[in-house]
DNA sequence: TTCATGAGCGACTAGATAGTCGCATATGAC
DNA sequence: GTCATATGCGACTATCTAGTCGCTCATGAA
C-alpha cells in the first residue's frame, strides 16, 4: 500500500503529515462504516452512505479500499483484535479454571456492552461465513485467531497431553454461548437488563465449563468411569431435580 | 389475503383448482427465496433472483407478497414453526429436567442438521432484529413464540410460583447457546464433526441447565418475590415479563 | 358457450448504485 | 519558489433493481 512508502524507521512520530492525514481519513471511513453497518447491515449499506457519514468524497473511499468486501475484512480484524485484547487482559491473571471462565465472561460482557457496534459487526461477518457462498475471502482467519486465543488460555490449565480437539470444542462452545446469549437477550429481554441478566447465569456457566475441563482431564486419567456432573454440583441436587414435581 | 376468498369449509380438498395453483406458486416462491437467502443473504437477494429460481415471472412475486420484508416475515414464521414443532415433539415425553434438556438439544441439533436453510434464515432475521433499525416490522413475534415454547416446557418442571424472569433467562441461554455453538462450529470445526462435537458437551450442558433450574427453585422458596442473585434486576424484568404477551 | 375473475407474465420506467476519471489541493523535496 | 507526488473530490456513465401495468391464459359459474 501507499502507506508503507516511508523508507525506514516507521515510528509514530516520523510519519509524514500527508501519511498521517491518509491514516486519519482511513480511520474515519472505517469508523463511519462500522457505525452504519450496525444500523442497516453490511449488504444494505452503500459506499455513499459511508463517505457521506465520514464527510468525505466518494472517490476517497476507493483510494483506501478496493471495495466493500475488503472493508469488512479490515473491520472484522479490528473488532476481533479488540475482543481478544479484552480477553487477554482479563484472562492472564486467572489462577484457576473458575477464574478463567469468569474472565472470559467478563471480557465478552464488556465487549458487548462497550463495543456494541463491533459486536454487531462480528455477528454479521460470522453470518457471511456461514452462508453457503463460494469465495468467503480470508474472512475466516480473524475468527480463527479469536478461537485460538481462547484455546491458548484454556490450554494453560490442561495437563501435558492436551486434547486439542476438546479444547477447540470448548472454545466454540464458549464463543457460541456468549454471542448467542447476548443476541437472544437483545431480542427477548429489555435492553436495560441484558447486562444484569448474565449475572444469575454466570455461576452456572462457570461450573459447566469447569466441569467440561475436569471431565476432559478425568477421561484421560480414569476411563470408563461415569462422569460426575460437576465438582461444584452435588449429586443430591441433581437427583432432586430429576424427580421434580411437574406443575404449571 | 386472496387465499381466504373461500366462503366457508376451507378443508384441504375443497380448495378450487385456481386456489391450489396459487398456493403452489406461493410455496415455490418461498422455497426459492429460502434457498437463495441461505446462499447470498437476504439483503443481497433481488426479487428477480427469487422469481428466476422459482421459474416464475417477476410480476407473480408481487401478486403474492407486497415486498421482500413480508416474505422474510413469513419465512421466519415458517422456520420457527418447524423448530418449535421439533421441540414439542421431543420435549413432551420428558420425565425429568435432564430429559427436557436432552430433548431441547436433540431438537435443535436436528433442526441444524436437517433444516440448514431454515437455521440460516433465523440467523439472518435475528440479525435484522439486533440491528439498530427503526421499524423492525413484526419480525419479533416469531422469536417470541419460540422463546415461549421453551418457557412452556421448562415451566412444567418448576413448582407453583414460577419465576418467569428466570425461566426466560434460561430460555434465552438455551436458545443462544445452541444457535451460537452451531454457528461457531460451522466456522471453527470440520463440517463432518459438527454433529458429533455436540455429544461431549451434552452432559455438561444438561447439568448446567438443571442446576440453574434448581437454583431458581431455591431462591423462589427462600425469598419469595426477591431474588438474592440480582436484586436490582428483579422488579423491572418481572414486570415486563408478566406482560410479555401484550407489550409492544 | 359465454363471461367474469384471478393467476401469471415480462417489458417498461424511474430511481439508485458501483466504479471511474480528470481536476483541485496539500505536502514535501529540492 | 518550483515541481513531483499523493490525497481528496464529485460529476459522470453504465448497470442494476424495485415496482407497475396492460396483456394473456386458466378456471369456474351461469
Amino acid at each position: 500500500m501507499t502507506l508503507e512508502t516511508a523508507t525506514e524507521a516507521p515510528g509514530p512520530t516520523d510519519a509524514t503529515r500527508t501519511q498521517k492525514r491518509a491514516i486519519r481519513t482511513r480511520n474515519r471511513l472505517m469508523k463511519a462504516a462500522l457505525s452504519i453497518f450496525s444500523e442497516k447491515g453490511f449488504d444494505s449499506t452503500t459506499i455513499e452512505d459511508i463517505t457521506e457519514r465520514a464527510d468525505l468524497g466518494k472517490g476517497t473511499f476507493y483510494r483506501h479500499f478496493p471495495g466493500k468486501d475488503e472493508l469488512i475484512l479490515d473491520l472484522t480484524e479490528q473488532s476481533t483484535a479488540v475482543l481478544t485484547q479484552e480477553i487477554d487482559k482479563a484472562a492472564t491473571t486467572a489462577q484457576s479454571t473458575q477464574d478463567l471462565m469468569n474472565a472470559f465472561l467478563s471480557a465478552h460482557r464488556k465487549f458487548f456492552m462497550v463495543h456494541r457496534e463491533e459486536f454487531l459487526l462480528l455477528f454479521q461477518s460470522r453470518l457471511v461465513l456461514n452462508l453457503q457462498k463460494e469465495d468467503t475471502l480470508s474472512l475466516e482467519t480473524p475468527f480463527e485467531r479469536y478461537l485460538e486465543t481462547l484455546q491458548r488460555h484454556i490450554a494453560r490449565f490442561i495437563p501435558s497431553p492436551v486434547n486439542r480437539a476438546k479444547v477447540r470444542h470448548l472454545a466454540c462452545a464458549i464463543a457460541g454461548f456468549v454471542s448467542g446469549f447476548f443476541s437472544f437477550a437483545l431480542v427477548g429481554l429489555p435492553e436495560a437488563d441484558i447486562d444484569l441478566s448474565l449475572a444469575p447465569l454466570r455461576q452456572t456457566f462457570v461450573s459447566a465449563a469447569s466441569a467440561f475441563l475436569f471431565e476432559q482431564k478425568a477421561t484421560k486419567v480414569m476411563k470408563g468411569e461415569e462422569e460426575s456432573a460437576s465438582p461444584s454440583l452435588s449429586a443430591t441436587v441433581m437427583r432432586s431435580l430429576s424427580h421434580a414435581k411437574t406443575e404449571t
